[in-house]
DNA sequence: CGTGTGATTGAAATGCTTCAATTATCGTGG
DNA sequence: CCACGATAATTGAAGCATTTCAATCACACG
């Protein structure tokens, strides 16, 4: 059952082009962790960040292994969080979108390798000042532990999901999960778009891209969604999805 | 696959006695936090805190849902997070020891289930109080902090046991961080006691309890361990069993 | 000692993985 | 702008692992 992962080649020929400048508060076009600050701890937060600026998806912003000095916060853009297993195979471990949090680190080192999907733009804070300014700032650090409590939150929904669930249910709620994000979901509509691969889906969810087809196709045929391109769904019956995840619909 | 767990009843008869008093510092037979706090924040923790003590396994602590007033840290024993899903299935997200914390909440309510698994004794701590203390002693809270990003890693390693390996592999992975666990395992005799049933670790596992049934005898045949009985386990070879987990070895 | 529960084993059915082949899509250069 | 080539995505079919149902064994408790 070793699922040694296919990794879509990354884009070639481009490099991603790094822009990175100090910027101060009044550069930012939204709020550091999601209007959770005063605009005291904005500043505060704002004097020890780095604006970096990714122009393209496949660009690596750290790896698993390497020495961590920085903590990431994501302004724009997806980022693929991921580690690579010493049998070749990959597991994704989440998809960070606008918000989210990046860096998780062990003993000096980041234990995940994350890399954009699309163009990013992100917020870099260096560990030892991050450190010192979450102690002169009680209140900004609750805000750090409410976010750490929810990465925590959101891996036991993902433990569930994996030991629960079949393919089918795992990517429907890997769908719904994904509609959450305004930026890429139109409600409108009721289009997502998908800024990852199905390799990517795949190595989420613990299973192979063609297993990953095969959901996508009984979803469709089941009349809750239909694919319009490889990266993009429009959803039929979200409500159904909804409790077919949770069992009541079929099976 | 809708495996609805089986779930052991529990010991009937003798309901749980909570003896339940306040402490101060002097009580404390362990320090709190395992060694990271200096007195002074020992004593500020232990004058909010209750000690808890359950006589006996399988005594609720606290269920998901239930409105949340306290976060738990144990002392001793063994405590079972579970999480019910509507379909009747059940997810155990992992078994805490002494030093974890305890007491999920989202939304001013617990997510998970706890249950004790063997005798336990616990520290109480209100929520608000702590809250309180938190933003007066912010090094107190960077510990919390550091708790909280150890069960974050411990949860993405659990993704990453059910998102690849097979049942024999989770299960041998499981026993291995088992191991870890001084007050069960014996490294003289290489003798672990396991607090939980073969349905504990199935739902842990994310599997049926006749596939750990079945993981356990692969085990043993490959040479790696020795049943002593349902609760107690012999390594033969933990090296091996070690580099059968990383693919290294059979498969 | 009997009874009930937990644990194990057997066997059939199911779902997933894997390998192989085909189709669709996207980026590139003509 | 279109055609081409490369890669992604899908589908088919065989093999394999796990689930499920059923039966048996083992053990703890009264």
């Amino acid at each position: 059952m070793v699922r040694r992962s296919r990794v879509r080649s990354e884009p070639k020929g481009r490099r991603p082009k790094i822009i990175a400048r100090e910027f101060c508060a009044a550069d930012q076009t939204r709020p550091l962790l999601g209007n959770l600050l005063s605009p005291a701890e904005q500043a505060e937060l704002a004097r020890i960040a780095t604006v970096l600026t990714y122009q393209s998806g496949g660009a690596p912003i750290f790896s698993q292994g390497e020495d961590a000095h920085f903590l990431y916060l994501i302004d724009e853009g997806v980022i693929r969080i991921g580690r690579h297993l010493p049998d070749g195979a990959r597991q994704v471990l989440g998809f960070m979108w606008p918000g989210d949090l990046l860096g998780l680190v062990e003993e000096g080192r980041y234990i995940n390798s994350a890399d954009s999907l699309t163009p990013v733009t992100l917020f870099r804070f260096p560990l030892e000042r991050l450190r010192s300014l979450l102690l002169s700032e009680p209140l900004l650090q609750l805000h750090m532990l409410a976010k750490a409590v929810h990465e925590l939150r959101n891996a036991q929904r993902q433990i569930i999901v994996l030991g629960q669930l079949n393919t089918a249910k795992r990517l429907a709620s890997f769908l719904l999960d994904c509609r959450q994000h305004v930026a890429f979901f139109g409600s409108a509509t009721e289009q997502l778009r998908l800024p990852m691969s199905r390799f990517d889906i795949a190595d989420y969810l613990g299973t192979s891209p063609e297993s990953v087809a095969r959901a996508f196709a009984k979803l469709e045929r089941d009349g809750f969604l239909r694919r319009a391109s490889p990266r993009s769904v429009q959803f039929l019956n979200a409500d159904g999805l909804a409790r077919f995840v949770r069992g009541m619909s079929h099976s």
